[in-house]
DNA sequence: TACTTATAGTTAACACTGTAAAGTTATTTA
DNA sequence: TAAATAACTTTACAGTGTTAACTATAAGTA
């Protein structure tokens, strides 16, 4: 009587195949590049089997996409566990959140830097429950961190976090975006190292500004 | 024998109205969704002219954005006219900047959010000689400024740029990218202002932060 | 065991896309 | 008037995401 279980085991293991195929081509060459015709020829399968296990296209993506943010968020997380000096959590946690930007290009791309494809399916809210809410709430607790120890100036939670967001997003998506052909940047590490400096400078209490781990000048 | 002349007008003439259907086009439904077929129809005619007037889609995009960013370019630099004190001239060339892209947002996206679409045609550099970079100088002019006038502490004026640039970007693109219905963003205006204000503070020396517009608290 | 039903997968097709090549028409030059 | 040049169109190719109709196979039932 297992043959239900197994079939649905069945299923569920081509469907991972599905994903794990399209991920290694939209890692490698970009959303846009990958057709659903050479998904299909990557698993021996015709392309319209594809659409028995997902909606469409971007179906796949967002699935990537979720399972993509959920290793960043583990990451997050784990530092959180490490109970560091709130500053220096903040500071670890963004420049983790830069890495894993720039070593998941094509996901980071198309999950903060293209309005979501899926066209608007009414019911189900994109955010909430998302791992993107799961990393960003990583960034509340510990900018909240910060307040509560006397490091930051007493902002608004909510708005210091996105103040903190918007940064380091900035800076990982025109890295991502803009090549050493495109625009002169100056050093890589030393930019990233600014930024996040300038920013928690920005987010501190008068007189409290001795933390920099690499003050430049 | 002005037929030369005359012929060379009208074929700048139709160059324009090509130029102009795509604008219109692209910036009500954004580059993917523009079809050639569709700018065709609306000059009437036929697709392959297009052909004729420009290489391939991507470089009527190029040209576009070019142009878009000239009116950019041109703000930044009236603003600059103004000899504001610096640290004012930065924070509004820098307001400047974010409205320009919150309300230009598909050339925005396309210019900073996408790696150029046209293929790496290996002559031509982007960057130089563009409106990107005429706009980019307004920034380092106006840093240069209020590193020199004591208000910044003193750091490499290419560095403290860039850092000014992806944070304002950051900003720009992730409201471009992310609707009220995608993240629960606070107040817009509240939140462009902490982050200039916060940026702005990052960057000073310390006891020197009492020119807060909206100190929030 | 024979027959029906559900499931999984495929083939063919639609309505698009950007673009190259070949063909047509009108204007200018010799 | 004939040849050459320029402007434009028609046709066609090779691709796209996706739908609908079809087939084969396995499962459940009489």
């Amino acid at each position: 009587m297992g043959t239900k279980e197994r079939r649905e085991r069945e299923r569920e293991a081509l469907r991972g195949e599905i994903l794990a195929a399209a991920r290694e081509l939209f890692i490698r060459e970009g959303y846009e590049r990958v057709s659903m015709r050479r998904i299909a020829e990557r698993i021996e399968y015709s392309p319209t089997t594809i659409y028995l296990y997902f909606r469409d296209k971007s179906e796949i993506l967002d699935e990537i996409c979720e399972q993509t943010f959920a290793r960043l968020a583990k990451t997050l997380e784990r530092i959180e566990t490490k109970e560091l000096d709130p500053l220096d959590g903040l500071r670890e946690g963004c420049q983790a959140y830069i890495n894993f930007g720039l070593r998941n290009r094509h996901q980071y791309r198309l999950t903060f830097m293209v309005s979501s494809e899926s066209e608007d399916r009414e019911d189900e809210p994109r955010y909430e429950g998302s791992m993107g809410e799961r990393a960003f709430g990583f960034l509340e607790r510990s900018v909240g961190r910060c307040v509560e120890a006397g490091y930051f100036r007493s902002l608004e939670v909510a708005v210091a976090s996105q103040v903190v967001w918007v940064s380091i997003h900035g800076l990982t998506s025109l890295l991502i975006t803009l090549g050493e052909n495109d625009f002169p940047w100056v050093e890589k590490k030393r930019l990233i190292s600014e930024t996040l400096e300038t920013l928690l400078r920005g987010l501190m209490r008068e007189g409290r500004k001795r933390n920099g781990i690499a003050g430049v000048a």
